[in-house]
DNA sequence: ACGCCCGCCTGTAAGC
DNA sequence: TGCTTACAGGCGGGCG
């Protein structure tokens, strides 16, 4: 499940591969990627014969600035690859939805098979009315610095469990299940905490963690778990996931005190966390 | 305002 | 062996 530092590989990986090239064809084989346009010949219209100017992530999603006022924007979901392959004679892997053919060769490719990801392309002027998301994220960790104070105003505004608060992105962009889990294990706090009971020392534990957490994992380029389709555009998994501390970790000792890393269903996710350094 | 559940999906693995 | 069930969880919507 890519979240901000597996989104984050991709697009500087993007950054450098791709910007500059000019979109040849546009090729959709599966119809649920494409979803929100009203027939799959409308995004190839959009898409085709445009030069790719910029590469940026806002949260989760990934914003591919093309001239002539376009923007591609991807979401990959729980299980959604983006891949680039230079010859698109390759043989499609199963579940292949989407194809992206340049002029000076290589080829995009959206793979999902769960097919909870999707894009689309959308005039870049009419982004409040076709993107409204967008406007509804809250901050970025990585991108949008402040002090811990200010944080700590966020945060007392609000008064819900530190987990559901972290992986709601209307109040921080781009963290998800396993990134909560270890955000909070590394600022000592358990992820039923109310976010109003901080301590200014928590507060600042707590946002160090996520911002150190989150610049870790991209520099290790994300995390690639047994049972995860995470992929970079060259077909490789990332290295963070031997860093966890606790996320599928349940009844391994703490790497930190060796009690027994916890499991608990929260909101219907799994949730790991250590009962005796989580407090 | 918030917690929590459902539906959307498919691959994998455990259980009977 | 083969079927059923649970699980993985991002996100929007709905309900209490």
């Amino acid at each position: 499940m890519p979240e901000l530092p597996e989104v984050e590989t991709i697009r500087r990986d993007l950054e450098k591969g791709v910007v500059g090239r000019r979109v040849k064809s546009v090729e959709v084989l599966g119809k649920r990627s494409v979803r929100r346009h009203e027939s799959p010949s409308e995004l190839v219209d959009m898409l085709e014969g445009r030069r790719v100017g910029s590469i940026r992530r806002s949260g989760k999603y990934l914003l591919i600035g093309l001239d002539g006022d376009v923007l591609l924007v991807v979401h990959l979901g729980m299980s959604g690859q983006l891949l680039w392959v230079k010859n698109p004679k390759e043989p499609l892997a199963d579940h292949t939805h989407v194809l992206v053919t340049f002029t000076q060769g290589g080829q995009l490719r959206f793979v999902d098979p769960r097919t909870f990801g999707e894009m689309f392309a959308i005039p870049a002027s009419e982004v409040p009315e076709r993107f409204p998301e967008l406007a509804r994220l809250g901050f970025d960790p990585l991108e949008d610095v402040m002090s811990w104070v200010r944080f700590g105003e966020l945060l007392s505004r609000r008064a819900t469990g530190l987990k559901n608060l972290l992986t709601d992105q209307g109040f921080v962009a781009g963290i998800g299940n396993i990134y909560s889990d270890e955000i909070l294990f590394a600022a000592g706090l358990r992820h039923d905490r109310l976010s109003s009971s901080l301590s200014s020392q928590e507060v600042r534990r707590l946002y160090r963690a996520m911002v150190e957490t989150l610049s870790d994992a991209v520099k290790h380029r994300g995390s690639s778990l047994a049972d995860e389709q995470y992929r970079d555009i060259f077909g490789e998994t990332g290295d963070y996931q031997g860093q966890h501390q606790v996320y599928g970790r349940e009844g391994q000792p703490c790497r930190r005190c060796h009690a027994p890393i916890a499991r608990e269903k929260i909101s219907g996710r799994s949730t790991y966390f250590c009962p005796r350094c989580q407090v």
